[in-house]
DNA sequence: CTGCTAAGAATGGTATGCCATTTCCGGCAT
DNA sequence: ATGCCGGAAATGGCATACCATTCTTAGCAG
């Protein structure tokens, strides 16, 4: 591809975004979706041709996927998707307990008419998905309702810190199976907010990890049982 | 420079890190110790030719502290080193409430005889500097403090999120000018620690903070005050 | 058949050069 | 003097090319 078509490639609709923003957002959604499994390999040439750029912004792009969290980047080699091991899922159960209780509190405190607007979009999209038994779409507006809930916190540097979280927080939720059972708990937690019940949210949120903590477990189990079957 | 010096001009110690981490690393420093003012220009040609390096290691090093929260990437123009707000301290101070009770009640969880060396011998740096009073060392060292007491908390997630946070960290301690009684705070912490008291780490740490916090008020004040009387 | 080695292939790391966009600055009109 | 324009300079964004390192595999020795 020549300097010049470059531009003229771009869509008409004015399009700001640089290549390499361009490729580490959908890098991004690709992994965080599963697209790319966690240990595949990540090849600069591979992606470049993929994704009709050159070398170098695909660099870029995994230079700051490695940063978030999600890509691991070994010198010299290939970068693989990153995995997660059963101890960087305690260590963020640790790390919610104490930060969710945060989010969940400023967000009652500071909650406005807009935001529970988009909060309960999210929550009904949850519910359709749930319903619908399709695990993907109610996981995706799980992820949601809690990145909602994180920007009605109205705390930026939370905001930041859940980027780097956000991939551990997906893996997290694919580990366990009773989306109705979730869906349920964000909807008490969506009223709490609503209600602006600063108080009562501690306890709402402790229980809410401690019930996922559980069904995580349980679905190892089952999962650990089948393996074992087989 | 052509591409054959690049390798000998390695030094004769094997330097396995590339030239883009090298370049990250040091940028980082600098911005962290104040070399670079906030606000100031970061010009990829110019560094590039300060560095020694092509722009290409520059770019992926600037790329890597904008997602790290140090740098400021204005598209199509010269970046940036970040300026901190008002709001960015008070947003510090809230998700500090949470995170360094957790860290510090893990820390007296974990702690072991290596860490818990390691942790005295920064508060002795500390010390010395605050007795010097050289303001660099010792804020630098009560940095360290910080980082190593996550590090002894022995949750990896936790040390992925401070390394978001030390910016501004070190820019909070910039804040305030009573060295001693950081130190003072610091070595009552540093006891809590080594005996193990997990259940008292909550009030001890909370404190630090309030403490921490008026002070730089305080600071503030006074600065104003001083602009004022020009 | 197995283990080792060396050569080739694959891949990341960086320098250079060109283009697009932004910024800067001098001159002109008001 | 002040504001506005236009062109030049500064600067970032990307493609390409080449080198260094790592990986892979074919071939050989045992």
């Amino acid at each position: 591809m020549t300097q010049t078509e470059q531009t003229t490639q771009a869509s008409p609709s004015a399009q700001r975004a640089s290549d390499s923003t361009r490729v580490a957002d959908r890098l991004r959604d690709e992994i965080l979706d599963g697209v790319r499994a966690p240990g595949s390999k990540l090849v600069e040439r591979d992606l470049a041709s993929e994704f009709g750029v050159s070398r170098v912004p695909v660099r870029e792009a995994l230079k700051v996927l490695d940063v978030e969290g999600l890509v691991t980047l070994r010198p010299n080699t290939w970068a693989v998707v990153r995995e997660f091991t059963a101890s960087d899922l305690s260590d963020l159960d640790e790390v919610r307990s104490a930060l969710e209780v945060l989010t969940f509190r400023l967000a009652a405190q500071r909650r406005d008419e807009a935001g529970l607007a988009r909060l309960r979009a999210v929550l009904d999209a949850e519910l359709a998905g749930a319903r619908a038994e399709d695990p993907v779409a109610a996981r995706r507006a799980a992820a949601d309702f809690h990145e909602v809930v994180t920007e009605l916190a109205g705390n930026r540097l939370l905001d930041e810190l859940t980027e780097t979280m956000r991939s551990r927080m997906r893996w997290a939720m694919g580990q366990h199976d009773d989306l109705m059972h979730v869906t349920e708990e964000h909807r008490v937690l969506f009223e709490a907010i609503a209600q602006g019940d600063v108080r009562g949210m501690e306890r709402l949120v402790l229980a809410h990890m401690e019930s996922s903590h559980r069904q995580r477990v349980e679905h190892e189990e089952r999962e650990e049982a089948r393996g074992r079957g087989r």
